[in-house]
DNA sequence: AAGTTGGTTCTTTTGATTCAGAACCAAAAG
DNA sequence: CTTTTGGTTCTGAATCAAAAGAACCAACTT
Protein backbone atom coordinates (compact mmCIF):
# COMPACT_ATOMS: atom_id res chain seq x y z
CA UNK A 1 0.00 0.00 0.00
CA UNK A 2 1.03 3.17 -1.19
CA UNK A 3 1.37 6.34 1.36
CA UNK A 4 -0.09 9.03 -0.12
CA UNK A 5 0.06 12.84 0.93
CA UNK A 6 -3.32 14.69 1.15
CA UNK A 7 -2.30 17.10 -2.16
CA UNK A 8 -1.46 13.99 -3.72
CA UNK A 9 -5.01 12.67 -3.00
CA UNK A 10 -7.16 15.65 -3.67
CA UNK A 11 -5.08 16.42 -7.36
CA UNK A 12 -5.82 12.67 -8.14
CA UNK A 13 -9.84 13.87 -7.17
CA UNK A 14 -9.58 16.91 -9.38
CA UNK A 15 -7.47 14.99 -12.27
CA UNK A 16 -10.31 12.72 -12.63
CA UNK A 17 -13.51 14.67 -12.31
CA UNK A 18 -11.97 16.35 -15.20
CA UNK A 19 -11.34 13.14 -16.95
CA UNK A 20 -15.03 11.65 -15.86
CA UNK A 21 -16.78 14.88 -17.90
CA UNK A 22 -14.35 14.02 -20.78
CA UNK A 23 -16.08 10.30 -21.40
CA UNK A 24 -13.36 8.63 -18.93
CA UNK A 25 -14.38 5.80 -16.69
CA UNK A 26 -14.24 6.64 -12.97
CA UNK A 27 -11.76 3.75 -12.21
CA UNK A 28 -9.29 4.35 -15.27
CA UNK A 29 -9.34 7.75 -14.39
CA UNK A 30 -8.37 7.21 -11.04
CA UNK A 31 -5.71 5.01 -12.23
CA UNK A 32 -4.23 7.27 -14.47
CA UNK A 33 -4.31 10.11 -12.04
CA UNK A 34 -2.14 7.91 -9.25
CA UNK A 35 0.09 7.02 -11.53
CA UNK A 36 0.57 10.80 -12.48
CA UNK A 37 1.06 11.87 -9.12
CA UNK A 38 2.18 8.68 -6.93
CA UNK A 39 6.20 8.89 -6.08
CA UNK A 40 6.88 5.71 -7.25
CA UNK A 41 6.48 5.66 -10.89
CA UNK A 42 5.40 2.24 -11.40
CA UNK A 43 3.22 0.76 -9.59
CA UNK A 44 1.93 -3.11 -8.86
CA UNK A 45 -1.79 -4.34 -9.14
CA UNK A 46 -2.01 -4.44 -5.45
CA UNK A 47 -0.27 -1.42 -5.15
CA UNK A 48 -2.91 0.64 -6.88
CA UNK A 49 -6.24 -1.68 -5.73
CA UNK A 50 -4.76 -1.01 -2.13
CA UNK A 51 -4.04 2.50 -2.54
CA UNK A 52 -7.52 3.45 -4.77
CA UNK A 53 -9.68 0.57 -2.12
CA UNK A 54 -11.31 -0.56 -5.43
CA UNK A 55 -12.19 -4.01 -6.26
CA UNK A 56 -9.52 -6.58 -8.12
CA UNK A 57 -12.01 -6.70 -11.27
CA UNK A 58 -12.00 -3.36 -11.28
CA UNK A 59 -8.48 -2.70 -11.76
CA UNK A 60 -8.28 -5.67 -13.80
CA UNK A 61 -10.44 -4.41 -16.21
CA UNK A 62 -9.31 -0.67 -15.86
CA UNK A 63 -5.73 -1.42 -16.32
CA UNK A 64 -6.78 -3.54 -19.28
CA UNK A 65 -8.40 -1.27 -21.59
CA UNK A 66 -6.03 1.93 -20.40
CA UNK A 67 -3.24 -0.65 -21.83
CA UNK A 68 -5.36 -1.70 -24.72
CA UNK A 69 -5.39 2.12 -25.42
CA UNK A 70 -1.11 3.21 -25.05
CA UNK A 71 -2.05 5.49 -22.22
CA UNK A 72 0.04 3.17 -19.15
CA UNK A 73 2.66 0.34 -20.30
CA UNK A 74 2.95 -2.50 -18.28
CA UNK A 75 6.76 -3.43 -17.42
CA UNK A 76 7.83 -7.21 -16.10
CA UNK A 77 10.82 -7.42 -14.55
CA UNK A 78 12.69 -11.14 -15.02
CA UNK A 79 12.26 -13.04 -11.38
CA UNK A 80 9.07 -11.02 -10.56
CA UNK A 81 6.13 -12.29 -11.29
CA UNK A 82 4.56 -9.26 -10.55
CA UNK A 83 3.27 -6.62 -13.62
CA UNK A 84 4.63 -3.39 -12.74
CA UNK A 85 1.65 -0.40 -14.92
CA UNK A 86 3.41 2.96 -15.35
CA UNK A 87 1.60 5.98 -17.34
CA UNK A 88 2.86 6.37 -20.62
CA UNK A 89 3.63 9.96 -20.60
CA UNK A 90 5.75 9.46 -23.92
CA UNK A 91 2.90 8.73 -26.13
CA UNK A 92 0.65 11.74 -24.96
CA UNK A 93 1.41 13.53 -27.95
CA UNK A 94 0.77 10.71 -30.06
CA UNK A 95 -2.92 9.99 -28.79
CA UNK A 96 -3.42 13.64 -28.91
CA UNK A 97 -2.65 13.17 -33.00
CA UNK A 98 -5.07 10.44 -33.09
CA UNK A 99 -7.69 12.02 -30.95
CA UNK A 100 -7.86 15.11 -33.16
CA UNK A 101 -7.47 13.10 -36.42
CA UNK A 102 -10.80 11.58 -35.82
CA UNK A 103 -12.65 14.47 -34.49
CA UNK A 104 -11.47 15.84 -37.86
CA UNK A 105 -12.35 12.33 -39.55
CA UNK A 106 -15.96 13.87 -39.50
CA UNK A 107 -15.32 15.92 -42.98
CA UNK A 108 -16.05 12.72 -44.67
CA UNK A 109 -19.66 12.44 -43.29
CA UNK A 110 -19.94 16.44 -44.10
CA UNK A 111 -18.65 15.93 -47.85
CA UNK A 112 -21.19 13.08 -47.80
CA UNK A 113 -23.91 15.42 -46.83
CA UNK A 114 -23.13 17.86 -49.31
CA UNK A 115 -23.77 15.50 -51.78
CA UNK A 116 -26.89 14.82 -50.71
CA UNK A 117 -28.42 18.02 -49.71
CA UNK A 118 -30.98 19.76 -52.39
CA UNK A 119 -29.46 22.65 -54.40
CA UNK A 120 -31.80 24.75 -53.40
CA UNK A 121 -30.42 25.69 -50.25
CA UNK A 122 -27.86 27.81 -51.64
CA UNK A 123 -26.67 29.77 -48.67
CA UNK A 124 -27.02 26.89 -46.44
CA UNK A 125 -25.18 24.72 -48.80
CA UNK A 126 -22.44 27.41 -48.79
CA UNK A 127 -21.89 27.83 -45.12
CA UNK A 128 -21.65 23.86 -45.24
CA UNK A 129 -18.79 23.64 -47.69
CA UNK A 130 -17.04 26.76 -46.00
CA UNK A 131 -17.32 23.64 -43.00
CA UNK A 132 -15.65 21.49 -44.99
CA UNK A 133 -12.93 23.94 -46.18
CA UNK A 134 -12.08 24.79 -42.63
CA UNK A 135 -11.40 21.42 -41.48
CA UNK A 136 -9.27 20.55 -44.36
CA UNK A 137 -7.48 23.43 -43.57
CA UNK A 138 -7.01 22.45 -39.98
CA UNK A 139 -5.83 18.89 -41.55
CA UNK A 140 -3.04 20.58 -43.25
CA UNK A 141 -1.98 23.17 -40.50
CA UNK A 142 -2.50 20.10 -37.95
CA UNK A 143 0.41 18.29 -39.55
CA UNK A 144 2.12 20.81 -40.24
CA UNK A 145 2.24 21.87 -36.20
CA UNK A 146 2.78 18.38 -35.44
CA UNK A 147 6.13 18.26 -37.53
CA UNK A 148 7.48 21.47 -36.13
CA UNK A 149 6.88 20.40 -32.94
CA UNK A 150 8.92 16.97 -33.49
CA UNK A 151 11.78 19.06 -36.06
CA UNK A 152 12.07 21.46 -32.17
CA UNK A 153 12.39 18.36 -30.51
CA UNK A 154 14.99 16.22 -32.71
CA UNK A 155 17.04 19.72 -32.51
CA UNK A 156 17.01 19.60 -28.89
CA UNK A 157 19.13 16.50 -28.54
CA UNK B 1 -43.74 15.77 -40.67
CA UNK B 2 -40.78 15.65 -43.11
CA UNK B 3 -40.36 12.87 -45.45
CA UNK B 4 -37.29 12.02 -45.60
CA UNK B 5 -34.90 10.15 -48.92
CA UNK B 6 -33.37 6.56 -47.76
CA UNK B 7 -29.78 8.46 -47.82
CA UNK B 8 -31.09 11.18 -45.65
CA UNK B 9 -31.99 8.78 -43.03
CA UNK B 10 -28.94 6.62 -43.31
CA UNK B 11 -26.53 9.63 -43.22
CA UNK B 12 -28.50 10.96 -39.87
CA UNK B 13 -27.81 7.42 -38.25
CA UNK B 14 -24.12 7.18 -39.38
CA UNK B 15 -23.60 11.25 -38.11
CA UNK B 16 -25.25 10.87 -34.81
CA UNK B 17 -23.20 7.32 -34.16
CA UNK B 18 -20.19 9.30 -34.68
CA UNK B 19 -21.62 12.68 -32.13
CA UNK B 20 -22.75 10.35 -29.62
CA UNK B 21 -18.98 8.42 -29.70
CA UNK B 22 -17.60 11.85 -28.97
CA UNK B 23 -19.98 12.53 -26.22
CA UNK B 24 -23.37 14.14 -27.47
CA UNK B 25 -26.36 12.36 -26.19
CA UNK B 26 -28.39 10.58 -28.93
CA UNK B 27 -31.32 13.17 -29.01
CA UNK B 28 -28.97 15.93 -29.80
CA UNK B 29 -26.90 14.25 -32.18
CA UNK B 30 -30.21 12.97 -33.88
CA UNK B 31 -31.73 16.48 -34.16
CA UNK B 32 -28.10 18.02 -35.29
CA UNK B 33 -27.98 15.73 -37.97
CA UNK B 34 -31.25 16.58 -38.95
CA UNK B 35 -31.10 19.86 -39.23
CA UNK B 36 -27.89 18.85 -41.54
CA UNK B 37 -29.84 16.56 -44.02
CA UNK B 38 -32.98 17.59 -43.88
CA UNK B 39 -34.37 19.76 -47.49
CA UNK B 40 -35.65 22.51 -45.12
CA UNK B 41 -32.95 24.33 -43.17
CA UNK B 42 -35.43 25.59 -40.68
CA UNK B 43 -38.06 23.36 -38.65
CA UNK B 44 -40.54 23.46 -36.42
CA UNK B 45 -40.18 21.62 -33.09
CA UNK B 46 -42.91 19.43 -33.84
CA UNK B 47 -41.52 18.74 -37.57
CA UNK B 48 -38.45 17.95 -35.25
CA UNK B 49 -40.40 15.41 -32.94
CA UNK B 50 -42.55 13.93 -35.82
CA UNK B 51 -39.66 13.26 -37.82
CA UNK B 52 -37.49 11.63 -35.63
CA UNK B 53 -40.40 9.80 -33.83
CA UNK B 54 -39.26 11.17 -30.76
CA UNK B 55 -41.30 12.25 -27.22
CA UNK B 56 -42.05 15.97 -26.70
CA UNK B 57 -39.77 16.00 -23.25
CA UNK B 58 -37.03 15.09 -24.99
CA UNK B 59 -36.66 17.37 -28.13
CA UNK B 60 -37.46 20.22 -25.62
CA UNK B 61 -34.84 19.63 -23.53
CA UNK B 62 -32.33 18.65 -26.51
CA UNK B 63 -33.22 21.76 -27.98
CA UNK B 64 -32.56 23.91 -25.49
CA UNK B 65 -29.03 22.51 -24.51
CA UNK B 66 -28.62 22.70 -27.94
CA UNK B 67 -29.48 26.23 -28.41
CA UNK B 68 -27.47 27.12 -25.40
CA UNK B 69 -24.24 25.60 -26.82
CA UNK B 70 -24.75 28.00 -29.71
CA UNK B 71 -25.32 24.54 -32.23
CA UNK B 72 -28.76 25.62 -32.93
CA UNK B 73 -30.23 28.92 -33.52
CA UNK B 74 -34.23 29.62 -32.79
CA UNK B 75 -35.96 31.81 -34.68
CA UNK B 76 -39.22 33.30 -34.84
CA UNK B 77 -40.82 34.59 -37.43
CA UNK B 78 -43.64 37.72 -36.42
CA UNK B 79 -46.99 36.51 -36.64
CA UNK B 80 -46.14 33.08 -36.00
CA UNK B 81 -46.26 31.36 -32.56
CA UNK B 82 -43.91 28.78 -33.58
CA UNK B 83 -40.47 28.23 -33.18
CA UNK B 84 -38.34 27.27 -36.02
CA UNK B 85 -35.07 26.04 -35.08
CA UNK B 86 -31.69 26.24 -37.57
CA UNK B 87 -28.27 24.44 -37.57
CA UNK B 88 -25.72 27.30 -36.39
CA UNK B 89 -23.02 25.66 -39.38
CA UNK B 90 -21.90 29.69 -38.78
CA UNK B 91 -20.57 28.93 -35.19
CA UNK B 92 -18.93 25.32 -35.92
CA UNK B 93 -15.29 26.90 -36.30
CA UNK B 94 -16.03 28.72 -33.06
CA UNK B 95 -17.11 26.02 -30.81
CA UNK B 96 -14.68 23.28 -32.54
CA UNK B 97 -11.89 26.16 -30.76
CA UNK B 98 -13.80 26.21 -27.50
CA UNK B 99 -14.17 22.52 -27.56
CA UNK B 100 -9.95 22.50 -28.14
CA UNK B 101 -9.79 24.78 -25.76
CA UNK B 102 -11.01 22.70 -23.35
CA UNK B 103 -8.90 19.65 -23.90
CA UNK B 104 -5.88 21.96 -23.77
CA UNK B 105 -6.97 23.41 -20.17
CA UNK B 106 -5.84 20.05 -18.67
CA UNK B 107 -2.40 21.96 -18.47
CA UNK B 108 -3.28 23.71 -15.18
CA UNK B 109 -4.30 20.17 -13.59
CA UNK B 110 -0.74 19.23 -15.24
CA UNK B 111 1.63 22.02 -13.81
CA UNK B 112 -0.24 21.43 -10.62
CA UNK B 113 1.21 17.57 -10.74
CA UNK B 114 4.61 18.86 -11.37
CA UNK B 115 4.34 21.38 -8.58
CA UNK B 116 3.67 18.58 -6.48
CA UNK B 117 6.06 15.56 -7.84
CA UNK B 118 8.93 14.21 -5.79
CA UNK B 119 12.46 15.34 -7.40
CA UNK B 120 13.83 11.88 -7.15
CA UNK B 121 12.11 10.52 -10.57
CA UNK B 122 13.81 12.84 -12.72
CA UNK B 123 12.97 10.84 -16.29
CA UNK B 124 9.25 10.82 -15.40
CA UNK B 125 9.18 14.72 -14.24
CA UNK B 126 11.17 15.46 -17.62
CA UNK B 127 8.62 13.39 -19.70
CA UNK B 128 6.13 15.48 -17.55
CA UNK B 129 7.70 19.09 -18.38
CA UNK B 130 7.88 18.17 -21.81
CA UNK B 131 4.03 17.18 -22.15
CA UNK B 132 3.25 20.52 -20.27
CA UNK B 133 5.79 22.10 -23.34
CA UNK B 134 3.96 20.49 -26.13
CA UNK B 135 0.51 21.66 -24.82
CA UNK B 136 2.08 25.13 -24.44
CA UNK B 137 3.38 24.69 -28.15
CA UNK B 138 -0.09 23.66 -28.96
CA UNK B 139 -1.76 26.69 -27.59
CA UNK B 140 0.14 29.18 -28.95
CA UNK B 141 0.33 27.48 -32.43
CA UNK B 142 -3.69 26.49 -32.56
CA UNK B 143 -4.11 30.22 -31.54
CA UNK B 144 -2.49 31.16 -34.62
CA UNK B 145 -3.94 28.44 -37.01
CA UNK B 146 -7.32 29.73 -36.39
CA UNK B 147 -6.22 33.68 -36.81
CA UNK B 148 -4.62 32.66 -40.10
CA UNK B 149 -8.14 31.21 -41.42
CA UNK B 150 -10.24 34.13 -40.12
CA UNK B 151 -7.71 36.32 -42.19
CA UNK B 152 -8.25 34.31 -45.09
CA UNK B 153 -12.36 34.61 -45.04
CA UNK B 154 -11.65 38.10 -44.69
CA UNK B 155 -9.44 38.78 -47.71
CA UNK B 156 -11.88 36.90 -49.28
CA UNK B 157 -14.42 39.41 -49.21
C1' DA C 1 -64.27 32.52 -20.79
C1' DA C 2 -63.44 28.20 -22.97
C1' DG C 3 -60.58 25.98 -26.11
C1' DT C 4 -56.30 25.38 -28.76
C1' DT C 5 -51.48 25.77 -29.69
C1' DG C 6 -46.70 25.49 -28.61
C1' DG C 7 -44.18 24.26 -25.78
C1' DT C 8 -41.92 23.39 -20.49
C1' DT C 9 -41.28 20.97 -16.24
C1' DC C 10 -41.75 17.13 -13.09
C1' DT C 11 -41.98 12.29 -12.14
C1' DT C 12 -41.42 7.63 -13.47
C1' DT C 13 -39.46 3.98 -16.34
C1' DT C 14 -36.06 1.95 -18.94
C1' DG C 15 -31.62 0.80 -20.17
C1' DA C 16 -26.81 0.97 -19.88
C1' DT C 17 -22.41 1.53 -16.93
C1' DT C 18 -19.76 0.53 -13.33
C1' DC C 19 -18.31 -1.87 -9.59
C1' DA C 20 -17.86 -5.65 -6.05
C1' DG C 21 -17.54 -10.43 -4.81
C1' DA C 22 -16.66 -14.97 -5.82
C1' DA C 23 -15.28 -18.48 -8.63
C1' DC C 24 -11.82 -19.52 -11.52
C1' DC C 25 -7.17 -20.25 -13.83
C1' DA C 26 -2.23 -20.43 -15.15
C1' DA C 27 2.46 -20.03 -13.61
C1' DA C 28 5.71 -20.52 -10.19
C1' DA C 29 7.23 -22.21 -5.63
C1' DG C 30 7.54 -25.55 -2.23
C1' DC D 1 1.44 -32.81 -7.10
C1' DT D 2 -0.16 -29.41 -3.84
C1' DT D 3 -0.12 -24.54 -2.50
C1' DT D 4 0.53 -19.77 -3.26
C1' DT D 5 0.65 -15.80 -6.07
C1' DG D 6 -1.06 -12.71 -9.47
C1' DG D 7 -4.31 -11.82 -11.72
C1' DT D 8 -8.93 -12.76 -15.02
C1' DT D 9 -13.67 -13.68 -15.90
C1' DC D 10 -18.41 -14.06 -14.68
C1' DT D 11 -22.40 -13.00 -12.42
C1' DG D 12 -25.36 -9.83 -9.83
C1' DA D 13 -26.42 -5.29 -7.51
C1' DA D 14 -26.29 -0.41 -7.41
C1' DT D 15 -26.09 3.66 -9.75
C1' DC D 16 -26.84 6.94 -13.44
C1' DA D 17 -28.27 9.04 -17.68
C1' DA D 18 -31.81 9.38 -21.17
C1' DA D 19 -36.40 9.12 -22.66
C1' DA D 20 -41.42 8.81 -22.01
C1' DG D 21 -45.65 10.41 -20.16
C1' DA D 22 -48.41 13.43 -17.96
C1' DA D 23 -49.44 17.47 -15.76
C1' DC D 24 -48.85 22.06 -16.38
C1' DC D 25 -48.63 26.91 -18.29
C1' DA D 26 -48.74 31.12 -21.03
C1' DA D 27 -50.30 33.20 -25.22
C1' DC D 28 -53.44 33.40 -28.64
C1' DT D 29 -58.35 32.18 -30.88
C1' DT D 30 -62.91 31.79 -30.99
Amino acid sequence: MIELRPEQHEIIQKMSVFQVRAGMPPTEARILALLLVSDQTELTFDEIRETLNTSKSAVSTALNTLVLRNKVESITIPGDRKRYFKHQLKNWNANAKDGLEKLLSVNQLLKEILGVRTKETEDFNQDLKNVIAFIEFMQVELTQVFQKWNEQQENKQ
